[in-house]
DNA sequence: CTGAAAGCGCTTACAG
DNA sequence: CTGAAAGCGCTTACAG
């Protein structure tokens, strides 16, 4: 690999000077023909900087870390390729990192964070211990933000939880739906808190009440999705709507009602908050609440690139609402007695 | 942050001592109790070496990078989580890359390939011309291993695609079918092509013959995979069985079967290669046949640290056949003329 | 056996 | 206005 010496050499100035052109430094004065000669040295070397030595010497490296638990949950591909998109147009590369893996093992950690190998840190938090320990962990040495939760120790930015999950409790109360249960997200995080909070609300609204045990654990993924709603199949009056917080919940939902033989929408109408794209591949296909999650993962990354150059995070938390959460109607919810009219929503298109 | 040098003074050593303690060199004698004062001055100082410094230094950084078309793309999630372990197991970090961004932009190519930014590179291709565009960029710079397909330029490791495609049609065939159709992949690729060999193979083993028109592009989509569909089913005679090279494919032409009013499997039987987690989830569950995506990364991973480390990579082409290909009986495929006994397997568990 | 010194490739404050 | 020189933090061949 060619260095700045050898350009300097080969165009008849110093290194100062081919570093001072190739990166175009405003203060310096020279001769067109010499700069063209350097910019021509560099082509014709196939100059490209060293990253090592441009990072040891600006005490930046040009990477964030996306630091994930299960980097191959659908739910959340949108956003890491929306992060990713903002960081490239920010001339900074992503790193994946795991969670788990970075609370378990000590050294792995201190070498990404205490080494200069990222500047940045962006956590996906999942409302467990191990998010505890690497935020703490981050704290006060590495510009870092929690992403899609609210934290005490970091800035944060979260989507509108609580409004996504009202709107798919009112779009089941708009249908004439009252006896509804709702599968809970797990974890501690404000996430799954607020999801919770947005089904009651909602009811309350309406004045519609709430079963003691009718909000119940869904967990996040399609198996635990499955094993909650079998607990409200045996229950002695099942709901006969379902508000899944995490989508993967609400595909486990109703592949249970559908084993348990009963008809989605006709027995039970089911409804998920974000999209995952095979919802639509499902029978009947899923109705969800679709957050903007790629948008999400764009301002993040470029809030965290202003605290990497130094612009103070004047606003710890921010709530991300607009675009607001929007109501994708498929076909596993329906009205709650179907009337001779085509008004309810019972097939998607 | 903590340098070497403090470490040094709070030691009572010189840098070098210190580098050469932590670094665990064997040829150097010291007294242990100097050691240990080395090791507490560096835990004290909560010391943890400049990633930049030693990069530049050592002229490796420690990054190896993953070029993929589509990172959300669900079906290579075990192959991504396959390698992140390997390249955590050898101290590698893994850093994904987006193949048209890279073929698109040479700038980002360069700063990529030629700064040293990564050691190494694992390449993803689809069949497309950004493939080859990148495959040379890289040849000759950088220690890179194609991954899933096989390359001209470049060391490779496929999987057994021929037997793959194979087991899946004569899963079928077995099943009492006879009159067969494929979706081919789409892309130039070693992949696409073995795929399609493996129908055909499988096919002629047994002296069925394939019409011309059964062998048709499917794509890697759903989307792709359904428009596939619709040009079978409006054939004057469909098939009564379709194996699909992509899986996403397969359920593209699972639901256009739906969609068109036919049953699966009572009308027709379906069979995809690769499974994705969400293939068991559809009504029918889609049969697939599973191959070894996870062990090839860890494979992948392996073979580039080789190179890298400086061993020479022999075996220029490799066949990952082992394990060999797995049939996921699920509910998609069924007898051709459903018998009164249960042999036929038409549900899930 | 141990320490001083060179050097990886770059950028930039500073002297000429 | 331009160039020589220092220094980022580390490792290691080499002299003592």
């Amino acid at each position: 690999m060619a260095t700045i010496a050898d350009v300097g050499r080969r165009a008849g100035v110093t290194p100062s000077v081919v570093s001072r052109v190739l990166n175009g430094d405003p203060s310096l004065r020279v001769r067109p023909e010499t700069r063209e000669r350097v910019v021509a040295a560099a082509r014709e070397l196939d100059y490209t900087p060293n990253h090592a030595a441009r990072a040891l010497r600006q005490s930046r490296v040009g990477t964030i870390g996306l630091a994930v638990h299960d980097i191959s949950n659908p739910v959340y591909a949108p956003l890491i390729a929306g992060a990713q998109r903002a960081a490239s147009t920010h001339g900074y590369v992503l790193v994946l990192a795991d969670v788990p893996e970075l609370a378990r093992d000590g050294q792995t950690f201190a070498r990404v964070v205490g080494s200069g190998a990222i500047d940045g840190l962006l956590l996906l938090p999942a409302g467990v211990e191990a998010d505890r320990v690497v935020e703490e962990a981050v704290a006060e040495r590495l510009p870092a933000v929690v992403v899609n939760d609210r934290s005490q120790s970091l800035p944060s930015i979260e989507l509108a939880d609580r409004a996504a999950m009202s709107l798919a409790t009112d779009h089941l109360l708009d249908l004439g739906h009252r006896d509804l249960a709702a599968l809970r997200l797990d974890g501690a995080g404000h996430r799954a808190r607020h999801r919770t909070e947005g089904f009651e609300r909602a009811m309350r609204g309406r004045g519609v009440p709430v079963g003691d045990d009718r909000v119940i654990d869904g967990g996040h993924t399609v198996a635990s999705g499955r094993a909650a709603m079998e607990v409200l199949l045996s229950q002695p009056l099942p709901p006969t709507g379902v508000v899944a917080a995490s989508v993967l919940a609400g595909i486990g939902a109703l592949t249970a009602t559908r084993d348990a033989g009963l008809g989605v929408p006709d027995d039970l109408s089911i409804v998920g908050v974000h999209d995952v794209f095979f919802a639509e591949f499902l029978t009947p296909a899923l109705t969800v609440v679709r957050l903007p999650l790629g948008h999400l993962g764009e301002v993040a990354v470029e809030r965290l690139v202003a605290m990497i150059d130094g612009d103070d995070a004047s606003q710890p938390h921010l709530l991300l609402d607009d675009p607001a959460p929007e109501l994708v109607l498929r076909g596993s919810t329906a009205a709650r007695e179907p009337r001779p009219d085509a008004s309810s929503p019972r097939r998607r298109q």
